[in-house]
DNA sequence: GGCTTGCTTGGAGTGCACTCCAACTCAGTA
DNA sequence: TACTGAGTTGGAGTGCACTCCAAGCAAGCC
């Protein structure tokens, strides 16, 4: 719902890190959750949330038992975010990332999903550009005909 | 929800419609709630619902206590429907159309309305915009690397 | 020790925008 | 006259995406 503030990791990589020939165990900083959810427009409700129905990969814990976000972390997430943010359903970003999880013989399918959506973001950028100038043409009408006072029967 | 199909009236004149000085009672063709439901996007349970709470006037009926709406009514439909359709609460929408049916000393209540819409929107299309470009550079990977058949681990 | 702050959990609750239901009326066709 | 199809109603139900809750734990500070 809120809106998600721009995120420090270009959200371009975070397919890939997904699945990363794991070489070493990542050593980046780690991040908790209230950092993470300022972070991403997300609040801490909804990234815990993401993670219990499998958007997320179980997170890092700390020895007592708190979250601490990776930088790959963060970068899922900014492209979960991104998904989000342009109206893909939960639904269907779930099945984005199972098929990541699924592994390289996924990428035609995955490929798909995205372009699917790709659709649906251009129709809305369409709609959207449309409606605006609607709006430009109404506020520069209610600009030039400043209120009445009052008029004919108004109820 | 349904993609709202274009219908045929310039919605730039709906609010125009609302408060048109009664010079003769509107001897334009009316329209049944199923065409009504076709031209607009929407379906015939949410043009009742619609009216229901207040977001359009009470239509005409037929004497057998059927909707028929006019071209005016028509016109109020599509400007909604754009705000709708880019995401103005039905509540504000509520709002707006209240201002409007309160009288022409609204103007700048309804002016502030719609500039508020107006940022929302723009907003919108920036993170649609910037979406897309992600989307680009992802689909674009993914077709550089058709799948893969199978490789390291996976799930 | 006592307090605050930040985090944990599963399950229940919320808000929005529809969406459906059952029972009904009316118009048109055979 | 029977049937079909399109419309009517208020209230209840649905689906999505969170959002909150109560109870608890651990760390840091006075």
């Amino acid at each position: 719902m809120a809106t998600l503030a721009p995120i420090s990791i270009d959200p371009r990589g975070c397919g890939e890190a997904y699945n990363r020939p794991s070489p070493d165990p990542d050593r980046t900083p780690r991040h908790p959750i209230s950092e993470v959810a300022a972070a991403s427009g997300l609040t801490a409700h909804t990234l815990r949330w993401y993670e219990r129905i499998g958007l997320l990969e179980a997170v890092d814990r700390s020895y007592a038992g708190q979250r601490r976000y990776s930088d790959a972390d963060l970068a899922r997430l900014a492209f979960l975010g991104r998904l989000r943010l342009t109206g893909m359903p939960v639904a269907d970003m779930l099945r984005y990332v199972e098929l990541v999880r699924a592994g390289d013989h996924t990428y035609d399918d995955r490929r798909e999903l995205l372009v699917a959506h790709r659709e649906e973001v251009r129709q809305r950028l369409a709609d959207l550009h449309a409606t605006l100038a609607v709006l430009d043409y109404k506020i520069d009408l209610y600009s030039r005909l400043p209120d009445a006072g009052e008029q004919k029967e108004s109820a």
